[in-house]
Formats: C-alpha cells, structure tokens, sequence
DNA sequence: ACCGTGGCCTGGACGC
DNA sequence: TGCGTCCAGGCCACGG
C-alpha cells in the first residue's frame, strides 16, 4: 500500500480539505469494504472531522467523542477530495458528502483495504493500533532503541522492517531502499548487525522516509494523494523495480529475489 | 511463542 | 485476438 510516507502525505492532505467539514451523507457502494457498514453510515452522519493522524500506515479520523474513523489503505486504497462533485467508478467503494460542499470518495482497484469505525475507545486502544511498534520518524526512535529490538529477532533484516509489529510503517519499497542506503544485504539476520550497521540502518530510515515525505511519496502505478496528485519519489528509487538495471554507485546490476513471497531488490556489490 | 505460506482482488505487461 | 503467467505500496488466518 501506500506506506508511511505515502500515509503521511494523505493525512497532512486531509487536514487541509476535510478537517472540520460536517458528514452529511455516507454511501457505500461496497459494503464489504466496510465493517458493520449500516451503523457506520448512520452513526458517521452529522459528525465532524475533527482531526486527522497517521498510526504506522493507517489513517485515524477522529469523528466524535471516543469516536474514530480507521482507514486501512491496503495496496491500491485512495482517498481523494473533490470540492464539488467526485467522479464514481467501479473501483469508488464509499463516497463521504459534506455540508461544506465537497465530497471524499474512497477508491480501491483492488479491495485489500478497510474502514472501520470505533467508537468507546481511544485510538491507542484500536487492537491494529495496539499490534504497531514504534514509528521510525519519533524522536525517541534512537539506535540504541533499534538495536534492541533488533536483538530480539533472528529473521532476514528486509522481513524484520516489513514487520509492523516491530516498527511501523515501513513497507515493501522503502524496505528495500533504505537497506540500499544502509550497505546491508537483505538476507542478513536482524540479531547479527553490528554496531555501525545498526546505526547507518537508522540513519536510512529517517533520511529515505523523510525524502519520500518531502517528495510526497512514490506512485508507480496506482498511488494518488488527497489532491488526485502523484507522488515524485518514483525518481529517486535506487533499487526498487530496477531489477537489471545498473546500480547508480557502483553500476553493478540490481538484482531480485523474494523474501516472504515479496520482491525484494538490491544491489550485490554495495550492500554487504 | 515463532516462522513460512496462501488467500484476498484487479489489471497491466509480456511471451507464445 | 486470446490465452497463461508474473507482477504490483498490505494484512490476516492458517499450519508446522
Ligand atoms: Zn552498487
């Protein structure tokens, strides 16, 4: 899906549209994308959108007093906001009409995603939100606090970044490219980095996800952000979907493999 | 507890 | 034109 910097960008982008707007009408056009969609129409009408945050990958609006709206994106899950009336498809599953004027549609080529609300409960207590490690981008994110979690796992580094359990929010492409900014081959195992791998490793992270956010994430083929915009980080990917292509440091083709039935990309020479 | 695998879906690209 | 295969930003339920 659309990962953290993806998210990200979404989030600051519904801030800027709906964040205080009043739902007048919810319609689901596909009800299996929605938990319990009957109440979650009638009890998401006349609320207002009071704000917008990011949990790892997921959209958290808060609609009401203990009252949160999840969206989970999936992989090809958008949200796009439209100031008059937004165009519907095949793929637009629910369509949120404000008082404001306005509409948000959430459209989803290819079903993986979810919206649920939540309602007696703060968002710490949604159980996908209990189940998320830390964000990589908090401040109280240190090598220090990588390392340990890393201690605790002997899997192929590459699935323990995938792993949101461990950390949030980091996902298929930026996994294999912040490993490429690291120097570290994605089969190495969690528990075996040694000290300055762990702290480049950190280091990746923060620069390659705060670089996807600046260039409001990457859009290959289906990502849109809350404008109906793409994403500009697709220029700056160093290894993802560049399987033969030569590496831009050393020129060394990049090669593929699969990790957990998932492509995962590097370069052989760079990456140690 | 841990791990891997398959399933959920649609559609584009490519080879024959 | 039409197949079959592989590929694609995620997550969860299963097994061993
Ligand atoms: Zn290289």
């Amino acid at each position: 899906m659309p990962e953290l910097p993806e998210v990200e960008t979404i989030v600051k982008g519904l801030r800027g549209k709906v964040l205080g707007r009043i739902i007048k009408e919810v319609q689901v056009l596909e009800p299996k994308m929605v938990i319990n969609s009957d109440p979650f129409r009638n009890k998401l009408k006349d609320r207002a959108i009071r704000r917008v945050e990011r949990q790892g990958k997921a959209i958290i609006m808060q609609t009401g007093q203990k009252a949160y709206l999840m969206v989970n994106l999936g992989m090809t899950g958008r949200l796009i906001f439209y100031p008059d009336t937004a165009p519907v498809d095949k793929h637009t599953h629910v369509l949120f009409s404000f008082s404001q004027g306005g509409q948000l549609i959430y459209h989803d080529q290819r079903q993986f995603g979810r919206l649920q609300l939540y309602e007696g409960i703060e968002p710490e207590q949604i159980p996908f939100v209990m189940g998320l490690g830390p964000d990589p981008l908090d401040a109280g994110f240190t090598w220090q606090r990588l390392a340990h979690l890393l201690s605790k796992s002997r899997r192929a580094i590459k699935d323990f970044l995938l792993d949101q359990k461990r950390i949030a929010g980091i996902g298929n492409i930026y996994a294999s490219e912040i490993l490429f900014h690291a120097g570290i081959k994605p089969l190495r195992s969690a528990n075996q980095l040694r000290m300055e791998e762990i702290k480049r490793l950190r280091q990746a992270m923060q620069g390659v996800l705060r670089a996807a956010i600046e260039h409001r994430g990457t859009s290959f083929s289906d990502y849109l952000d809350v404008e109906g915009k793409e994403g500009n980080y697709k220029h700056f990917l160093k290894v993802y979907l560049r399987e033969g292509e030569a590496c831009s440091h050393c020129t060394t083709r990049i090669v593929r493999t699969k990790l957990a039935n998932r492509s995962t990309y590097y370069c052989p020479t760079c990456q140690k």
